[in-house]
DNA sequence: ATAAAAATTTAGATTTGGCTAAAATTATTT
DNA sequence: AAATAATTTTAGCCAAATCTAAATTTTTAT
C-alpha cells in the first residue's frame, strides 16, 4: 500500500502519541500537528477506511496492527536519515529533525535497506532512539526519566524527550549530551529541580521540566 | 523563492526540452511529462506569474533567466543524489532516476552543500552528465563516457567522474591523466570491461566501473 | 484564400488536504 | 437532572493540480 506524506504524518504523530496514553484524541492529534479538529476528523476516517486505525466516532481512537506497522516504517526511516545526516554528513544533532521530516517520505524501499547497510546497520539514532529493524523491531533499553533515577546512581544520557531546538539549545550550553555521564547529588522538593554532578565537575542544578525532557541508562 | 514538486518538475523538463529546441510547445511538454495539454497550460500560467517563463499564450515558450537558475538548481540536486546513490550506496546506475526524482525535492539548502563536499565536489553524475555547483555553472563539453566511446576512435580524457582518492590512486596507477589519449580496441559484453590503448603502449583492459568514472574527447 | 486539421486555451468537474462555522455528542457543574 | 462547557463531527468552502469536453487560435492544404 502507499500512502501520502499527510497521511503518513498522522501515522506517525498517532504512534508518538498513542505511546503514552493508549487511546489518542482528536483534539490532542490536532495539536501535535498544529492543524484544526475538523481536519483531523476528516484524516481519521481516510485512515479507518484504508484498515490503519480503530476508529468509532466520540470515542477516541489507535492504531490498528497494521497501522502500526507503517508507523515503525516510518520511524525507522526518519531515524535513519537522522543518523546518516549526522555521522556522515557533519550535522548537527540538533539541525536535523527537520530535514529528516522530509526525507522520511521517500518512497523506495531498497533505498532504506541500502541506506541501513551502509551506515552499518545502526541500532540508535542520534538523540538515543531505538532504530526499528526491516521488521520493525527495535531495542527497547532500559532508559529511564531522569527525574526518577535514584540519587547518588551513576547514569548515562541516553535519549532527549523531543528534538526542540530549545531543549537542544539549553543542552549543549550545559554540556550534556548523548553518553554524558551523571548522578543526582540532591533533589529539591520545592520547585522538583534536581541537582546533578557531571563526571568529575562541579554539581549544578537543573530543571523539572529538563529533568523530564532527558532519559538516562543506570550503569 | 518556494516551489512545489510539481513546479519543479515542469521547470525541469521545460529546461531539457528548450535545450534542443530553444522555444517549447504544449503539446512537446505534455508529452514529456505524461500528462494533458490543458494541464500545462494552467501551470504555465502560474509559471509566468511567478517570472520563471517567458509565456504568451499560443506562442510557445521558454525559461526566464530566473526559471534557468531554478532548473539548474534541481538538476544539481538529481545529479548529486544519483552520484551518492552510485557511487556510495552502490546502486547500478541504471536504477537511481527514479529515486533521484523524488530526493531531488528535498528542500534544505544546507543538506546539498554539506552532500557535495560528502562527495568531494563531483562534476560528473553516473551517467556522464555535469553536475551544475552551487552558482549554476556547470562543464559544459561534448566529451562522452568513456564507456560509450566508439571502438578504435581516438580521444582524450576530458573529466574524471570525481576526484575520490580512490579513483585517482588507480588512475595514476594506470598512468590515466587528463589529456591522455587512447582508444577502447574491444569491449567485452559478459562484465562490461573494456580494452583501451594508450598511443603506442600495450593494451590494457579496465573495469565498467573505472570506465564509467572517465569521460572522453573524440579528437 | 478559405476550409480542414492541429494545437492551444478555457470552462467546468474532481480529488486531496486544509479551513470556518454550525450542529451534535459527551463531559462537567451546579 | 438540567444546564453549561468542552469536544468532536458535519457541512460547505477554498486552493492546487489534475482531467474531459468545448471553444478558440494557428497552421496546413487544397
Amino acid at each position: 500500500m502507499n500512502f501520502t506524506a499527510s497521511e503518513e504524518n498522522y501515522i506517525k504523530a498517532i504512534y508518538h502519541l498513542q505511546q503514552s496514553a493508549g487511546l489518542v484524541t482528536t483534539n490532542e492529534l490536532a495539536a501535535q500537528l498544529k492543524t484544526k479538529a475538523a481536519s483531523v476528523t476528516d484524516m481519521l476516517k481516510k485512515l479507518k477506511l484504508k484498515d490503519l486505525l480503530l476508529y468509532e466516532k466520540y470515542q477516541g481512537f489507535q492504531l490498528s496492527s497494521k497501522g502500526k506497522k507503517v508507523a515503525l516504517g516510518i520511524i525507522r526511516k526518519h531515524r535513519l536519515w537522522e543518523y546518516f545526516l549526522v555521522n556522515n554528513l557533519q550535522f548537527g544533532w540538533d539541525e536535523v529533525h527537520e530535514i529528516a521530516e522530509d526525507l522520511e517520505h521517500i518512497k523506495s524501499k531498497l533505498l532504506i535497506e541500502k541506506l541501513d547497510a551502509y551506515l552499518n546497520f545502526p541500532k540508535f539514532d542520534p538523540h538515543g532512539d531505538p532504530i526499528p529493524d526491516v521488521n520493525g523491531k527495535m531495542e527497547l533499553s532500559k532508559q529511564i526519566n531522569l527525574i526518577d533515577l535514584e540519587l547518588h546512581l551513576a547514569a548515562e544520557v541516553s535519549a532527549v524527550g523531543s528534538q526542540s531546538s530549545g531543549l537542544l539549545e539549553l543542552l549543549s550550553h550545559k554540556n550534556i549530551g548523548i553518553g554524558t555521564r551523571l548522578q543526582i547529588v540532591k533533589k529539591f522538593t520545592f520547585d522538583h529541580s534536581i541537582e546533578i554532578k557531571i563526571e568529575d565537575t562541579a554539581p549544578f542544578s537543573i530543571s523539572q521540566q529538563l529533568a523530564q525532557s532527558l532519559f538516562v541508562k543506570p550503569l
